[in-house]
DNA sequence: ACACTTGGTCCGAGTCTCGGACTTCTAGAG
DNA sequence: CTCTAGAAGTCCGAGACTCGGACCAAGTGT
């Protein structure tokens, strides 16, 4: 892979920061376009809970940050009224997150976004690349996913 | 693209996020052991500096924060000992972020867990899918880097 | 029954976020 | 040369975040 000595190189990582901070951009201010206002830790927390709903240890395990932070994170996006807490049936310790009404209209607020910018890099990639895009990304997802495992 | 639907898909931002996250707290795991303390926020933002500096401005849209939030995390790095800042030479309004000594050994000691990380991910995906998705994403910068712009 | 681990909250201190205000400087138009 | 608009960066302030340690309750395994 790439050597990070020339100036214009950057490792894996940088590279897949660059587009995942262009969607991400893109993506935050259609929100607050359409009222939405979220703050980055919060999207990116939010993000990862589940259609189900998402335990905070498992939201702590899969955004990799400590559970403390995710406490305080989703006390925000539950004042938002875009997430609940509720008890964990089978764990008396636990809590789960789950999205409301309102989270699933954030949640449908930025798709139409979210394919935009797929669909532009669909374009400028050319169909075959954004399939080898996808495929590699998704199988990597088996040993970098925290929430996997 | 992937569609978001299903619950186990998830959108192209992630699924870059993912190993980019996994790949981040590797590194700041292995910087943390060599007495190198950033927080996530100060790695990303000196991971966008040139290797002959970069203005504030610059790094601002580089990393696609404000130019506040820039300040304040560029004065804590100054603090820390990994950056300076110079005037621009040719633009008195300007100033130039520069890594310094201390931020050199930074790099370097942050390279040996990226290759780690990197070789373990060629390992997982075989050289063909590698090679697709650094080829795929270094394309991508060409419409997703705000710092080539 | 007991020891160890996990889940989550709380506290506290420090970092970050970011809009608005402000000053200084640059570029471009007339 | 002058003037205007925009850019660069700092400062302020309020609120969000980060995160280790402490703590308590619950679960697991022996």
């Amino acid at each position: 892979m790439t050597d990070t000595t020339a100036a214009d190189d950057v490792n894996l990582g940088l590279l897949l920061f660059i587009p995942y901070r262009f969607m991400e951009s893109a993506v935050m201010t259609a929100l607050r376009e359409q009222g939405h206002e979220l703050t980055l830790t919060q999207a990116r927390v939010f993000q990862r809970i589940d259609p189900q709903g998402t335990r905070m240890a498992d939201l702590a395990r899969a955004s990799q940050l400590p559970k403390q932070t995710i406490g305080s994170v989703v006390d925000q996006l539950e004042k938002s009224g875009y997430v609940r807490r509720v008890p964990d049936p089978h764990d008396a310790r636990s809590r789960q997150v789950q999205i409301t009404e309102r989270g699933d209209q954030l949640v449908a607020a930025s798709i139409p976004t979210v394919r935009q910018v797929e669909a532009a890099w669909r374009d400028h990639l050319g169909p075959t690349r954004s399939q080898q895009l996808v495929e590699a990304l998704t199988e990597l997802r088996h040993i970098t996913d925290t929430h996997l495992s």
